[in-house]
This record gives C-alpha cells, sequence and structure tokens, in this order.
DNA sequence: AAAGAATCGTCAGTACACGGAGCATTTTCA
DNA sequence: TGAAAATGCTCCGTGTACTGACGATTCTTT
C-alpha cells in the first residue's frame, strides 16, 4: 500500500527519457559510437587539445568516466591521447582526422533523431521543453560545483 | 570545427538531467537504496506477487536489470524471491516487512526531494516539463513496445 | 630549494542498462 | 499426446556513471 505515482517524480522520468533517447540512438545515429562518445567528438571538435579534466566538464562527465570513454576512442583510433610535455599530468586529447570525419557524418543524423524523438512536441513545447531541462540541471550542477 | 550546441539536444539533457537527480538522490534521501531500487520497492508496495518481467514492465527496466536490482534488495532482506510452484518459470516478488518499511520512509524524503529538484522552477512549470517528459517518454515507449 | 598543497589521472569497487545466447518450463496445436 | 512455439529467467559481454584511494607531477610558500 502506499505505493507513489512514479510519474510525478522528475527523477523516474528522466531515466525514462534517457533510455528512451539511448534506444532511438543506436537505431538512428550509430550503434558503434553512443551519446557520450558522440559528446566528446563534438567537444573536441570545437576545442582540440584539452585535457580530460576540461572535458569531463564541458560534456559533464567525471574523471573516471572520461577516461572510459576516451579510452574506447583511442582504441578506435577516433582520438589521440598524448602526455602533455608542458605537464606531465595531463593528457592531451586531439580528434584523429577519422574521428573528425565520423563526427561531421554524424551530426546530420543526431539533428533527424531530434526531429524524431521530440515528435510527439509542437514547436513551442519543444523548445519549453529543453529550456526547463536546462534550467534544473544547471541549477543543479551549480551547487554541485560549490562542494 | 562544426561543433554543435548540445544544449539544443534532448539525450544530452536528459543524461544531465539524470546524473543531477542521482546526486541528489543520495544526499537527500538515502545512500543505501538508489532510485531505481525504490521504483521496485515502490512497485511491490502496490502490487505484491508479481514476477520479474511484470516488474521491470512497470518500473521500465529491462530483464538483466531488473534481476541485477531485485538480487540486491533479496540480499538485503528488504525482498523476497520465490520460484512460483504454479509456473516454473517465474520468480514471484515480494517486499518483506523491512522493505515495506524501508520504503515507507523513503516516500517523505522523496517529495521532500523533489521540491528541491525543481526548487528552479515554478509551480506551473513543474507541471508542463513533468507532462511533457511524460509525452515524450510513453511516445518512444510506444514504439518499443511495438517491436 | 624543500616541504606542503593542489591537480590530473589511474585503479578498484559498486550500480545501472542493454542485447544475445541459452536453459527450463509452460502453452499451443497439429 | 507429442512436437513446436512461447515465456521467464540467467549468464555473458559491453558501456555508462560515481566514489574513494593512490601515484605522479606541478605549484605554493616559506
Amino acid at each position: 500500500m502506499a505505493a507513489v505515482d512514479l510519474a510525478t517524480h522528475p527523477g523516474h522520468l528522466a531515466r525514462r527519457l534517457q533510455q528512451a533517447h539511448t534506444l532511438l540512438w543506436s537505431t538512428l545515429v550509430s550503434e558503434e559510437i553512443t551519446s557520450p562518445q558522440f559528446a566528446v567528438l563534438n567537444a573536441l571538435a570545437g576545442t582540440p587539445d584539452i585535457d580530460q579534466r576540461t572535458l569531463g566538464e564541458a560534456v559533464r562527465l567525471d574523471r573516471s568516466t572520461v577516461a572510459d570513454v576516451v579510452a574506447r576512442l583511442a582504441r578506435r583510433g577516433l582520438l589521440e591521447r598524448v602526455r602533455d610535455p608542458l605537464d606531465g599530468r595531463r593528457n592531451v586529447l586531439r580528434a584523429t582526422g577519422e574521428g573528425a570525419r565520423v563526427h561531421a557524418r554524424l551530426v546530420a543524423r543526431t539533428a533527424a533523431m531530434n526531429q524524431v524523438f521530440l515528435a510527439p512536441l509542437d514547436e513551442e513545447e519543444r523548445g519549453t521543453l529543453l529550456r526547463l531541462i536546462g534550467r534544473v540541471a544547471d541549477a543543479a550542477e551549480k551547487v554541485r560545483g560549490e562542494r
């Protein structure tokens, strides 16, 4: 008894949303490159030669997860990871030519997938959804940063 | 070059939202019981004696993940898992007294946490966010179900 | 210049999350 | 009723995601 309606729990909804997205991604975008992997390639496309910590901040992956994702991409030859000769603590990251090509190819597909994903909503609602999620996530991440 | 703005990607936002939620959950609700574990106890509170497949459908966990989560809860004595004597394929699940007590205690905390989580939004926006996410997730899960 | 603090990364452990293969047990149907 | 199909679960492999402990390196401060 006394079961709660999980449809009023944003955390549960967030998990469902992400699961649905992951599934759609694998069918409409790529089976090899995951969404977090794309985020990494995307960040590197905009800002090459950053270290793992900076990259993680940009795509919101913690240090351990960044290391995992980067290792997978490096193993497949999509990015290079080199010890910074000027600062022996850092790994400097850079997409390879192949990595850049893969990224470029996927950009169009992600846009198409987003259309399908948000198809149940009209144009105004789509903007609202993105904005509302962004505000909640931003606020929560700010609290975290102050720790 | 040609980097995309991930703030326009609902999948990326969904991941950030879920990460933020997980962190808040562990500080405001429980460090031992996770959100998916709570969802399982909650479903069992409403409908005892269901099998893993039915449970997974209710809380949106696939068969493998349900098995994992259920095993953890069983190990801690929060639920019982018994082979159905009438159908040897099923595991019948039921929360223990301790599991029911844990669930009841956490219900109040989850409500409080949701308030904090959605604090950046006003009352109307909160409803809007829940409804919009629900519609997108429902639609995506329906497609999946038709497979 | 040396001690101490801060920073970046790795490693181990835990917990979701998914698909494919395989197993045991029903159910269906010829 | 006996073979075939369907069902529920487990096991395995892969990929996020986080924390704590640790090691190496750099920066600060005296």
